[in-house]
RNA sequence: GGGCGCGUAGCUCAGCGGGAGAGCACCUGCUUCACACGCAGGGGGUCACAGGUUCAAUCCCUGUCGCGCCCA
């Protein structure tokens, strides 16, 4: 017999070992069978899975698990990112906690070695992580965005793209991370509000010259005092960047400098004469006025100095020092810019340059994993001309090909399909895919495949064999993520896997990488395969502590997946997930939760141990519509409806729904009704009437496990070996069963109206007793007044059922209620509970006024309901006809009631003579 | 400033035109022969506020207040 309680720790490893030696993860060979195809996110290749990962796994997992058992041929493709920056992090790290050299020193080729030591360990991790969360996918087919077939399609792409002048070099201004000294796309900016300065410069005009400038205005804004100024205000949060203005600008409208504009300014400290230009960019009405122009270290600054062919002075090198150039004077160079701005304020000071220092809240862009200012740079880098590809990946979405669930993350995405720029994809780092550029003696370009290519190219190019030179940068990870639903798969080769299973069917990810990721993905899929890479784009929430709060590990509230299977079980944890797994966009996850759905599953387990103990045994060939019993044919209807309600959620993926459906039926419908009621029967001396309801119960747990199974697929798959060892023989594992087929044939109104009234007439009797303190131990009888002979013979046949499950001394009809009974109302008919002597009918004739007053009210809202015309009228048939039943029943409780009452008053009155 | 979303039981959240729901928490009983990770019963909500549409509004529309996220 088993335990009382469910071991997942013991259990686990059994079941994964079992599904591993069946291979079960691997598609289904049938080709007849549907294609289901799921890529994975790829987690970040150095990292561990965080609860983020637990909870999209999950949600893949049960997808993928309710369409195998549906008979399709699934695919889950899983495999990790290599993910540049935060991986060449992570060495680097360990390297100076080494203190022994940085990457440098190491060399590229030593230091990609050691990146790929790391990566062989982490990538283990990562997979025993997935399976021990019981992650079903073919990990036979794990890839790796830097395999020798992913990257092949990454140079294919890079190669194709370049020659459809789609990628091309460009020097523009870029997000320089100082840190990784590399540039940066703009979703890897996180714009923060900090606390800054403004501060306030004059820069002098040439020669001396002055102006009126208005420092006084009336109500109206007519300025009323002016003062005489020789130089223009300008402020700015970043002092050191003045020493490469090209310019200060004025709005062409602004009247106080109308007769400025085309004069010259000295620079202070630089000590170079720039113009005064009119743009529309400065705002009259912030500040001065008038805006400094540094068109190499600002993105606004850019747009005007290009506008006006203004110079472009670079200020600093990749690590954010001042540079060693002509145009910084000498006393800053080298300096590191925040130290650099402290000496150009004092030095600024220094000349009474210094109008005043403000203090202001400012957005200041940080680089996402390294935390340090970014610097808009003017660099040369590769970009994509992602606005020329936007343009199907848009109408894709707009013609539903794709469709997101739940619809509303659409306008995410549209928002940014439509605001998009031009994607920097260069990265001066080592850890990536090198991009496939060579430049000549001249400086050249050629974009090949290999290198071989590449001289072929050159030697066609300058008639003559030359050396050429590979450009050091990679590609942003994020480039070849966008290919991943088709590089996994093989492309650009035309395999059997692409045939099969691409465009994928469903994509399970976080609405925080739509841009980063599914964008992409849209754009490249479409360019490059002509389909959509996925047809559903499922969005799963973020998931938070139980405050609300992100996890994360500083701030000590991260949950560790894994210690969570550990202290619950897998099985818990992935039902808790997703029963919370609504379309909202967060996930408020505690523990208490999950020791709830834990309870949940040895609810399950304690069940299916009462089944065994009954000899509930499985019977090949058992025909459930062959049942003959009312309770059996009840609990065969209950469980198809269960499986379609099941089917239905998990087709609209709505998660938490689905984990519902299964909890209400396991624990409210099977559990707490139907062994009840099946008790009897199972220890009654009917032989036939025994075996029947051993099968049904068999057959009931067996629907349960198959529908359950996606959730909680270690327990059931266990249960499943476990009940084969009676009966039937199981042919195979769970994970390959079958998932019910839709039988309206089963459902049985009568049984259902049979059961139902029993389950009615049990709770009644049962609250009855609560409401007037009757000891649960005390058997007392009871009479039904008034009921037809259908129910009459109902109660007769059902006698010893009803007796047990309301703890009942015996059950009849009779004519009247004896004196001193209390009553309640069960379907028209009155039942009776002498229980005089035992309950204090002072006590039940305030409960039965309560019962009666709170049908009047019922009985009064519903009489004017439907005395009102237009109601009668307007509303669907069905609804009016609803209210004149719920009127009938009320009155006629009402009215039965009232009458028991009035006689609980005269035996009270009787008593007190 | 632009966009998206949220205010429903003590907590976390479903429901989204026809009589207010779940889980957890709480209260009262219970050695009922699967399960105390249990059984039975129960209390608790002018569905943020104000207008409007409708025979009918928690649900649709408008506005107000409060909160969150993304983008500039």
């Amino acid at each position: 017999m088993i335990n009382t309680t469910f071991e997942p720790r013991a259990v686990e490893p059994r079941v994964r070992a079992a599904w591993d030696k069946a291979e079960a993860f691997k598609p289904k060979a049938d080709p007849a069978a549907e294609a289901f195809s799921i890529v994975i996110p790829p987690p970040n290749v150095t990292g561990v899975l965080h609860i983020g990962h637990a909870l999209n796994n999950t949600l893949q997992d049960i997808l993928v698990r309710f369409e195998r058992l549906r008979g399709k041929s699934v695919l889950w493709q899983p495999g990790t990112d290599h993910a540049g920056i935060a991986t060449q992090m992570v060495v680097e790290r360990a390297l100076a906690q080494e203190g022994t050299q940085d990457r440098r020193s190491l060399g590229r080729e030593a230091f990609l070695e050691r990146v790929w030591t790391w990566k062989r360990q982490s990538e283990g991790t990562i997979r025993e992580q997935l399976m021990r969360l019981g992650c079903s996918c073919d990990f036979s087919r794990e890839r790796f965005t830097l395999d020798e077939g992913l990257s092949a399609a990454v140079r294919e792409v890079f190669v194709r793209l370049h020659k459809q002048g789609l990628i091309y070099k460009d020097k523009r201004l870029v997000n320089w991370d100082p840190h990784f000294e590399t540039a940066v796309s703009d979703l890897e900016v996180e714009n923060r509000e900090v606390s800054g300065q403004f501060w306030h410069f004059k820069y002098p005009l040439e020669n001396g010259e002055t102006y009126q400038f208005p420092v006084a205005h009336d109500a109206e804004g007519v300025p009323t005092a002016w003062e005489t100024r020789n130089y223009i205000a300008i402020a700015t949060t970043r002092p050191e960047t003045m020493l490469g203005d090209g310019a200060v600008a004025v709005h062409p409208s602004d009247a106080r400098y109308a007769g400025l504009v085309g004069k010259r300014v000295l620079l202070p400290l630089a000590d170079r004469l720039i113009p005064i230009i009119a743009d529309e960019y400065p705002d009259p009405d912030f500040g001065s006025g008038a805006v400094k122009i540094t068109g190499a270290h600002d993105f606004n600054d850019y747009q005007v100095a290009r506008r006006h062919g203004l110079p472009l002075f670079v200020l600093m090198d990749a690590k954010g020092r001042m540079a060693e150039a002509p145009h910084v004077p000498a006393r800053y160079r080298g300096l590191d810019r925040f130290e650099a701005r402290k000496l150009v304020v004092a030095d600024i000071e220094a000349l009474g340059l210094l109008d005043r220092v403000e203090d202001k809240k400012i957005m200041q862009p940080f680089g996402d994993r390294s935390g340090v200012v970014i610097e808009p740079m003017l660099t040369d880098q590769w970009y994509v001309d992602a606005p020329k590809l936007t343009q199907r990946a848009t109408a894709a979405v707009e013609t539903q090909q794709t469709v997101f669930v739940p619809r509303n993350w659409e306008k995410t995405y549209f928002e940014w399909m439509r605001n998009i720029e031009p994607w920097c994809v260069s990265r001066q780092l080592w850890w990536g895919h090198r991009i496939p550029a060579w430049y000549g003696p001249d400086g050249a370009v050629f974009v090949e495949k290999t290198e071989e290519e590449a001289l072929e190219a050159a030697r066609a190019h300058y008639g003559d064999i030359v050396e050429l030179r590979r450009d050091e940068d990679v590609l942003d990870t994020w480039f070849s993520s966008a290919l991943w639903p088709f590089s996994t798969m093989g492309w650009p080769e035309d395999t059997e896997e692409l045939r099969r299973y691409y465009p994928t069917s469903t994509l399970v990810t976080g609405f925080d990488i739509i841009f980063f990721w599914v964008a992409r993905m849209m754009m490249m899929g479409l360019h490059f395969t002509n389909q959509v890479p996925f047809r559903t784009v499922v969005i799963n929430p973020l998931v938070r502590d139980a405050s609300g709060a992100k996890m994360s590990k500083s701030k000590g509230n991260a949950m560790d997946p894994l210690e969570l299977v550990e202290k619950y079980g897998a099985d818990a944890l992935r039902f808790t997930l997703a029963a919370l797994t609504t379309f909202g966009r967060d996930l408020k996850l505690s523990e208490a939760r999950i020791e709830g759905y834990r309870n949940f599953g040895t609810k399950l387990w304690n069940a299916a141990r009462f089944c065994q103990m009954n000899e509930c045994a499985l019977w090949e060939d058992f025909d459930p519509k062959s049942a003959k019993d009312p309770v059996n044919r009840w609990i065969i209807g209950e469980a198809q409806k269960a499986a379609q309600d099941l089917t239905a959620e998990l087709e609209a993926y709505r998660f938490s729904e689905a984990a519902a459906v299964m909890y209400r039926f396991v624990w409210n419908t099977f559990c707490d009704w139907y062994l009840e009621l099946a008790k009897p029967m199972l220890s009654g001396d009917d032989e036939a009437l025994k075996t029947e309801t051993r099968h049904v119960a068999a057959w009931t747990l067996d629907q349960i496990l198959v529908l359950l199974h996606p959730f909680m697929p270690f327990l059931t798959e266990e249960l499943w070996a476990r009940l084969g060892d009676y009966g039937a023989k199981r042919d195979g594992l769970l994970i390959n069963a079958a998932w019910p087929k839709t039988r309206s044939d089963l459902s049985d109104p009568a049984s259902e109206e049979e059961i139902g009234w029993i389950i009615d007439l049990v709770s009644a009797v049962r609250a009855t007793r609560a409401a007037l303190n009757v000891p649960p131990s005390a058997r007392i009888p009871l009479l039904l007044i008034g009921a037809d002979p259908a129910i009459s013979k109902r109660l007769e046949d059902r006698q010893e059922l009803i007796d047990r499950l309301a703890r009942l001394e015996y059950s009849t009809t009779a004519d009247e209620a004896p004196k001193g009974s209390v009553t309640f109302v069960l379907r028209g008919a009155t039942a009776a509970l002498p229980l005089e002597g035992i309950v204090d009918f002072a006590a039940e004739a305030e409960r039965l006024k309560k019962e009666v007053a709170k049908l009047e009210g019922e009985i009064k809202k519903t009489e004017a309901k439907l005395s009102n015309a237009d109601f009668v009228a307007r509303a669907p048939e069905e609804v009016v006809e609803e209210n004149r039943e719920r009127l009938e029943e009320a009155k006629s409780a009402r009215t039965k009631l009232a009458d028991s009452l009035a006689q609980l008053e005269q035996a009270l009155a009787a008593g007190r003579d």
